[in-house]
DNA sequence: TAAGATTGACGCATCAATCTTA
DNA sequence: TAAGATTGATGCGTCAATCTTA
């Protein structure tokens, strides 16, 4: 890396974010995909459905949500409906949305994943913080865009698709 | 997004971590891509070029800078050559490492889209922080896995290719 | 007209395999 | 044997276009 002082403090930061992105990243999607079969968005949109109400959450929230494109979202799915994790669910006040439901299959999986990803989450993460490190640092990127989690449809209700 | 309570502290800065990086990522993607033709690790790997010992540095070495695969660095190379902003070069002392080398045209590039870019991500990632913010988060940052720049070969010489 | 969802074509990055040179 | 570089096959995510329903 050139030094530091002769790109700016903009820039330095943000190389910085993009390498421990990238490094982070790579390391615990290895881990996760061979130790359960979930890519970090597959464990991301089950983490959304698992504390969702009813464990449901419109596609589009859920696009929202995860930060995907409408269309990342539904190949997404496609992926855990083939594996029976999620179900499709529909909206009886509104045809048009369609819900995605987490299976109790998918609780399961989403239970045993957890742990050894959380693990992981620490290891090559959170560990590298003190605990009040830890907090700034949640606290400085939560100002970042993020998603805003919109209300779903009023009359909710589910049918198996 | 559910209650970032119940998620427990490590797993909300880390989803943090993952949605600032996506957030902030697409946008200033797509602003560099429609104003100037790059990719962001385009960018980065011209950045990099730009700062080393006689603007080139070796293929293997780039791609750990920049924390791409050896395949990746080669695709990525292969789009800015075919551009003109990058050539190859040889090492005079071992015929199997080849070097990337920045072409004057793509130094007058990396300026020219430097300013706008910078001035983006001011914009989208550290408008967000005061000056002492922005430090503390560049060095919690920095502390996550970083590449390893390794020296370059001894025996540096150029050739075109 | 617009919102939600899906599909086709494409881009970027990876792994596994291969080739050349040390 | 190993290091550096490249290529083929593949996965994930995007945009643009399309379909259905409001």
């Amino acid at each position: 890396l050139p030094t530091q002082a002769s790109l700016g403090a903009d820039l330095s930061a943000w190389l910085h974010f993009l390498r421990a992105h990238a490094a982070v990243t790579r390391e615990l999607s290895a881990r996760l995909e061979a130790e359960h079969g979930l890519t970090l968005s597959d464990f991301d949109v089950l983490v959304q459905l698992y504390h969702a109400p009813e464990r449901q959450l419109r596609r589009v929230d859920l696009a929202r949500s995860v930060l995907l494109s409408a269309s990342g979202i539904t190949r997404l799915l496609d992926g855990l409906e083939r594996a029976g994790w999620v179900r499709k669910g529909t909206c009886s006040a509104d045809a048009r949305v369609s819900y995605a439901v987490l299976t109790d299959a998918g609780a399961s999986r989403l239970e045993a994943a957890r742990e050894s990803h959380v693990a992981d989450i620490g290891e090559l993460f959170s560990s590298r913080f003190s605990h009040e490190e830890l907090e700034v640092l949640d606290e400085l990127l939560g100002r970042l865009p993020l998603a805003d989690t919109t209300p779903a449809c009023s009359g909710d209700d589910e049918q198996a698709a």
